[in-house]
RNA sequence: GGGCGGGUUCCCGAGUGGCCAAAGGGGGCAGACUGUAAAUCUGUUAGCUACGCUUUCGAAGGUUCGAAUCCUUCUCCGCCCA
């Protein structure tokens, strides 16, 4: 099975300019293709990831990838996909995000002996001249036909600045600004991002009379249609200090039955061929594919030491309650601690709740368990003799398990 | 620049002088049920040193015993006109 047809049974592909010529292009390693991803904040995340994840299928295959980091284009926002006005974020803020990303891009994409290229749209796009843009880029664009855009349409209600507005001239730029570098063909992006890569391919058709192709990746949706790869406290980040590779795999093992093998398929590189197997699977035992993608999604990002790590304590945890290698751990000086804390002070410490009112709650409404136990009073002390080898486990609600170990 | 409408808690959205820490819905959290899933039901959802206190309805002033509600100025957003 070549890549084009990979990509296809994973439902990986969402919209071609050109299916047939880019299906010769990418199946026969002739594309250099481009990804954008725009610095908003200081750590790549799970929707990054499927972008990254299709760069090394293709480069895999021979094609040649380049990562642009959107050192200019986040200076303007993307508006697609969005109600409402991003944040201006500072230049300095930005610089430092993008080395952030170049750090974290490194562990999955090979860049050595120029087999794949990162390039930062700063470098041409910050000292622009106004006036020659507008002559020689605007002009290749109808005001009519953008407005005609899907993303830009969703914001004729709330209201669309002319910043923002530019976003897709400055994308376009880049593709268009590509293509004269590095002879890059072709553009890939999430689905939200079609109206920008089309307006790329037309810019280049335009000035140079050249054809470039652009192909969109299926969002990851859930089954209730929501972004996956988000929780309550935000994105899951691939920076394990920002999302830990014990909450990382938590994360997949507790997505949705119905999401379960579209996941497998769309971010794993396990063969098609066993993923079809456990498409087969039904009720409980579709927690093993659970597993399964926890597993190597960790893996593939954090390593497998992490990835085994992770596993173990899961089941340590769900199984039994045993002590479990990388469960987020809190370490309280045996001075502070003394004959013992109150149990709102110690989810306080662990940083387990967001006031003492929620924690309060939380007790009362039964939600709390020290060492397996349920804490029964708001005003219970968790006394020294309590722990075991100077470790504890705190468990709150089902789901959320934390070490503290006096030192 | 002119006219009109608007900014309420995590989000949407009620509330036009005291009964308002503010209806309702969504979301979140917890409990029951389960398979670490979904659906459903229940509780809960500003903070605190907590039968009380403090902060909150775009911002700053003012009127009043008392303001999310009234007045003034400012600011931001939408619509219409230019």
């Amino acid at each position: 099975m070549q890549i084009y047809e990979e990509l296809q049974a994973r439902g990986l592909l969402a919209q071609l300019t050109d299916p047939a010529e880019i299906r010769d292009l990418i199946n026969n390693g002739k594309a250099t293709f481009y990804i954008g991803f725009d610095p908003t904040a200081d750590s790549l995340h799970v929707g990054h990831f499927m972008a990254l994840c299709l760069m090394k299928r293709l480069q895999m295959a021979g094609n040649k990838p380049i990562a642009l980091i959107g050192g200019g284009t986040a200076m303007i926002g993307d508006p697609s996909g969005r109600t409402d006005m991003r944040q201006m974020m500072t230049e300095e803020m930005i610089d430092h995000n993008c080395e952030c990303f170049k750090k974290q891009m490194s562990r999955f994409i090979d860049f050595s002996d120029g087999k794949a290229l990162m390039v930062n749209n700063a470098d041409w796009l910050r000292d622009l001249n106004y006036i020659e843009v507008l002559r020689e880029v605007g002009a290749h664009f109808s005001v009519n036909r953008m407005l005609t855009a899907e993303c830009y349409k969703q914001r004729m209600e709330k209201g669309l600045s002319f910043l923002e507005f530019n976003y897709m001239i400055m994308q376009s730029y880049d593709f268009y600004s590509l293509y004269r570098k590095y002879g890059c063909n072709m553009q890939f992006g999430g689905d939200d991002q079609w109206s920008n890569m089309l307006g790329g391919t037309e810019l280049i058709r335009r000035k140079l009379g050249k054809d470039a192709y652009a192909m969109t990746i299926t969002l990851l949706l859930n089954s209730e249609g929501k972004k996956m790869g988000k929780t309550q406290k935000g994105a899951v980040w691939l920076d394990p200090n920002k999302t830990s590779p014990f909450e990382f795999y938590q994360y997949w093992r507790n997505v949705g039955d119905a999401d379960v093998l579209k996941c497998l398929r769309m971010l794993t590189f396990l063969p098609l061929e066993q993923i079809d197997e456990m498409d087969t699977w039904e009720g409980s035992k579709l927690n093993e594919a659970k597993e399964i993608l926890a597993f190597e999604l960790t893996e593939l990002v954090h390593g497998k030491e992490e990835a085994e790590k992770a596993q173990q304590a899961a089941k340590a945890l769900f199984g039994g309650g045993a002590m479990g290698g990388s469960v987020p751990t809190t370490e309280i000086s045996k001075d502070e601690y003394g004959d013992g804390m109150q149990i709102i002070e110690l989810l306080d410490k662990c940083g387990l709740i967001p006031s003492r009112g929620e924690g309060r709650r939380l007790v009362q409404q039964g939600g709390v368990k020290v060492a397996g136990e349920k804490v029964g009073a708001i005003d219970f002390v968790v006394a020294p003799s309590l722990f075991e080898n100077d470790e504890i486990m705190i468990q709150k609600g089902k789901k959320v398990h934390h070490r503290v170990k006096l030192v």
